[in-house]
DNA sequence: TTTTTAATCGGGAACGTTCCCGGAGAATCT
DNA sequence: AGATTCTCCGGGAACGTTCCCGATTAAAAA
């Protein structure tokens, strides 16, 4: 593989007018420019990248750490992330923490201490992680936060406002006359599971209807945890009229087993999701949910990260609260009453 | 952040000793070595990744090309390929080609050249990418194909048998009593939509059914694809029982034109898929499909890159095929014979 | 023409490791 | 006791860059 030193004999010149003309900073004539450019092109040269982040002290690189790389609901986010990341010629590379505290923890220590990335975007973090975080954030390493809120540092968050999202969404269930409405939690180790419930909660309140615990059931955003709750939501002797669920996924599940156990969606039990993936409009019937704008988080996200990174300083606590969206497809309609 | 010279300095040795217990080679006085991992841990020292890399000529990272990366076909792909990479303590990063020929094409050459990382799995690539990929064959540097078959290189390749996939999945609907089936193609710029579209050809042959041009509409693996293709196929005159689609998404679609022209699935028309992603089974009706092992593919093709890049030499030419199955559920039945 | 300034460029040092080689003692053998 | 082997450890060099500083030459000013 070519070295610098290459490039620099073939155009003619030293190492250092090659680096300069590569990082076209400093002065070069234009000529010597040229040929550099060419020495480069004929040996396909690439700067070899560790060697330049042990100098420069970065990498260029920036890890977004994930429960699972591929789950579709980080597609947009995603996206976002990397619109942004590669309009400043970076470069990401992503972590799958896979759900695991354990490895979670150790991959965030590894990551930072190493020196492999310039920042980190750790999104939706288990509340476990509270310290891990915090310990970050002491050590000074740059890092933004995805739905999760940190008041007491300066560190960038980008959140949604889960309580308002919750809030639509019940909102469009009483309006549609329904009154016994059930909710299917997500992980409620990840605070926007935990914002969720508060706002069913509270929008329940706001319109006087009582907040029943036999109608409140425990998911972990996973579809077989949608199936298992709603098959219990269907033992209840007064069954629910609607359901809200903890993200689209669970929805999903509760789908399946309304219609094992005969009934149908949304004739019997209207059912409200959460996240708009893009599963939901394939799906049948396709899915009311709330919508966040993923490609937003993620660019922001980014965004402030490199803001971060580049400025060298603690910002300030930044707080981003984005607001999210009703999406009334076809699994929410009004009460039927029998 | 502490680095090597501080650890042996806490620990009353020097530079190389740490070296040595770090990295487990070389004698050493396991009193020492005891004392050196104390300091490292009281300093949380991480050995910085750029410089051994620089050193070492390796960085313990491999790179993972895939086109989009939350696309959740790639989620079983994606375990199969970290089980093997965790397990030999390396490290994997993720690569978005984005489906974009451009972008694929610079960001592996750019990783190639810049020695991020040790070795490449490439899923999926295009057909286009012929010479790009050779060219990187031809550096020594090493790779991995997936879903895709070099004869003339030496190359580990893991596929799976797209023909036989495509057979299992038109025999299926024979059986059933359809004749006329149609087959909404994979993007063909993609091997294995190749492969699968030889494989309904040959199907039909082999039960003397006319191959019929007007029958066979060109998708691109995507939903939308799916849509306008089985809208295209529905303005037939006389119009397929029974439809066979480069993936599962494509199905989808498929299912939803169908649905909106007043039919159904799998009454009047039955679809068979290609995949079996997660949603398959969410999806309603849910769907006839053909299942890769992609978890064992991830893994093998980890496997074969990693020896390849260990022994250092060229591997003789492995190709892995792997057989398919058939995943009978709700959306084919018998022809309804009208 | 001489002096000052500006434009280019080259070389040294450093980044934080690993690996090789050789040296100091301790242990073993003769 | 002297010679030899073995155990353990430290120092030099190298990996491929970037960045700073100083040198050389050309251009501008005097």
């Amino acid at each position: 593989m070519a070295n610098i030193y290459d490039v620099g004999r073939r155009a003619g010149v030293s190492r250092s007018t090659v680096s300069r003309v590569l990082n076209d900073k400093g002065e070069v004539d234009p000529k010597t420019a040229e040929q550099v450019w060419n020495a480069v092109r004929e040996l396909n040269y690439h700067p070899n990248a560790s060697a330049r982040a042990l100098v420069r002290q970065k990498t260029d690189m920036i890890g977004v750490m994930l429960a699972h790389v591929s789950d579709p609901f980080y597609e947009r986010l995603i996206k976002g992330i990397e619109s942004i990341i590669y309009a400043r010629n970076m470069g990401v590379v992503f972590y799958n923490s896979d759900d695991n505290l354990q490895s979670h923890d150790s991959l965030v220590s590894s990551v930072l201490g190493s020196n492999r990335v310039d920042g980190l975007i750790i999104v939706g973090s288990y509340l476990g992680d509270k310290k891990t975080i915090l310990d970050i954030i002491g050590t000074g390493f740059p890092i933004a936060l995805i739905e999760r809120f940190f008041t007491d540092s300066k560190v960038p968050c980008v959140v949604v406002d889960n309580r308002q999202g919750a809030a639509l969404a019940v909102e469009h269930l009483i309006q549609l006359g329904h009154r016994r409405i059930g909710y299917i939690t997500g992980n409620l180790h990840y605070q926007t599971a935990i914002d969720r419930l508060e706002g069913y909660k509270e929008t329940l309140d706001k319109f006087k209807i009582p907040v029943e615990e036999e109608l409140i059931v425990f998911g972990d955003f996973h579809y077989e945890s949608g199936y298992e709750a709603m098959k219990q939501l269907l033992t209840l002797n007064e069954r629910p009229t609607a359901v809200f669920t903890g993200n689209d996924m669970t929805a999903f599940g509760a789908v399946l087993a309304i219609n094992e156990s005969g009934l149908s969606v949304p004739r019997d039990i209207s059912i409200v999701g959460y996240d708009d993936i893009v599963f939901t409009k394939m799906f049948y019937p396709q899915l009311t949910t709330i919508r966040q704008p993923l490609f937003k988080i993620g660019a922001l996200a980014a965004e402030s990260l490199i803001n971060r990174i580049e400025s060298g300083e603690d910002t300030e606590t930044i707080k981003e609260v984005l607001p999210v969206e009703l999406v009334v497809r076809k699994s929410s309609t009004v009460v039927n009453s029998t």
